[in-house]
DNA sequence: TGAATAGTGTCTATAAGACAATATCCC
DNA sequence: GGGATATTGTCTTATAGACACTATTCA
């Protein structure tokens, strides 16, 4: 019913004749959001894939995608597909940028508003191992600091997955981002579960920025950064010295 | 005709049944671009406003925009509106964010993707006093460092300009983004003319970031970044020691 | 005891901020 | 010469990287 008067007479101006006039009449693009799910496992960053089933691409690897519903919000939509095709919810959810170029999708003009969710890695392998046609591709990237570009997206055993429509550029900018991001946003933390060791936050921004990191000034920043707080536990079942747990303290005031 | 048979029967999805087979049954957004044109003049930041002239918010001040055209690319559609609404080609022109909230235009479900452009000053203010029904307004923001939020748009004269839909939180994005880029990214020279001195340089920084910053050190690096070319010409017509000026060089080997 | 990592303290190199001194232009 | 800004050089301070050393756990 909300579409049913739509008649989008966007306002028409002179020297420029704006074309929402007669916007009724325009071909109006099919809208998609596509979400980059990233997490971590064995020193690599993963991405959720799904199989495609129909045409376009059927057969091969996308991302959890799907048409924006009347009435939804964008962020709502990215949410409701995490929740449908990989059962998972509360994420760190962030709009990634929006891809349109004419010909992404052979069909017809669609425009997917792409965004990028982050999953600790004990939740993401139990879901990624429990949802059919549906696996967790690990992410190579090419290219160092943020030059950017697209990734390539393997198994574990090497083989390479060629993703449907634009999806590897989402990926690559995905990983551009968080890269970016990670310096001066709280976002390694979304990648590790509630209490963490600082050598395995450490090694998750290494496997983020894809090259080590100095470990003393590492540990120093952190700890001076206000945003971790000790959880008094210490680190069991390991064969060496355990390392005190922290916990992301919110209460961050920089 | 396309909005003929808007008939949301949203995505029934199993495994991962693809939505897109039976696009034509869902209802479809009507989709905008909207360009946040960025310059400085007296030491504010400035965007360019174009008075609504048809409901709704007619009278009220806008951001220059317009619906995307079939088969044409987002970017070009942003620097089409450029063209026609402000006679201005060729400026950097980069993807901000993508608007949807459902009630963001009474009339319809419009998503619109932001773009920001920038401008040197000189092009800016000769074309905003050659087009009618345009302003330059002055961007006051009222959060410090990278904050974000909205920010107060008025005039000259101190008059604030209540902007139509959510086109204030546009332009507040557009200068939270040119604050976290102005580090690592060559923007400050696109507020420039082609040659400048560095504290023409320091003081557009300063601009965008809203406090001024140290000059010694400001100088160094600028000098060391690399991207700086000294064009041997020296400042002309002030009543002090000249400086030299310089030019941006694309060449910066990082 | 030995292997392995945790955690602490110190030294050095680098970059930012502060400040002083000199240079150059126009009035 | 006086006023104003450019440009250079030095000193201080904060932070990152490097390294040495001690601590703690389990095999």
């Amino acid at each position: 019913m909300t579409s049913r008067k739509t008649r989008p007479t966007h306002a028409p101006r002179s020297p420029a004749p704006w074309p929402g006039a007669e916007a009724g009449r325009f071909e109006r693009p099919s809208l998609t959001v596509d979400v980059v799910l990233i997490s971590t496992a064995h020193g690599a960053l993963r991405t959720w894939l799904v199989r495609r089933s129909e045409p376009p691409h059927a057969d091969r690897w996308a991302l959890p995608g799907g048409f924006i519903q009347p009435g939804e919000p964008l962020e709502a939509a990215a949410a409701r597909v995490l929740t449908s095709k990989a059962g998972l919810t509360g994420l760190f959810l962030e709009q990634l940028y929006t891809f349109g170029a004419p010909d992404r999708d052979p069909r017809a003009r669609v425009i997917s508003i792409a965004y990028y969710a982050l999953c600790d890695f004990a939740r993401f392998s139990v879901r990624a191992g429990a949802v059919p046609e549906t696996t967790a591709a690990r992410i190579e990237v090419p290219w160092e600091g943020e030059t950017g570009g697209p990734v390539e997206l393997t198994s574990d055993g090497g083989a390479r997955f060629s993703l449907a429509f634009d999806h590897a550029d989402m990926v690559g900018l995905a990983v551009k981002r968080l890269r970016g991001k990670l310096d001066y946003a709280p976002i390694g933390f979304q990648l590790l579960p509630e209490s963490f060791t600082l050598l395995e936050l450490q090694q998750v921004h290494e496997t983020i920025l894809g090259r080590p990191v100095n470990k003393d000034s590492f540990r120093r920043r952190m700890l001076a950064s206000g945003q971790l707080e000790a959880t008094g536990v210490w680190q069991a079942d390991v064969e060496h010295r355990p390392a005190l747990r922290y916990r992301f303290s919110r209460r961050s005031a920089t």
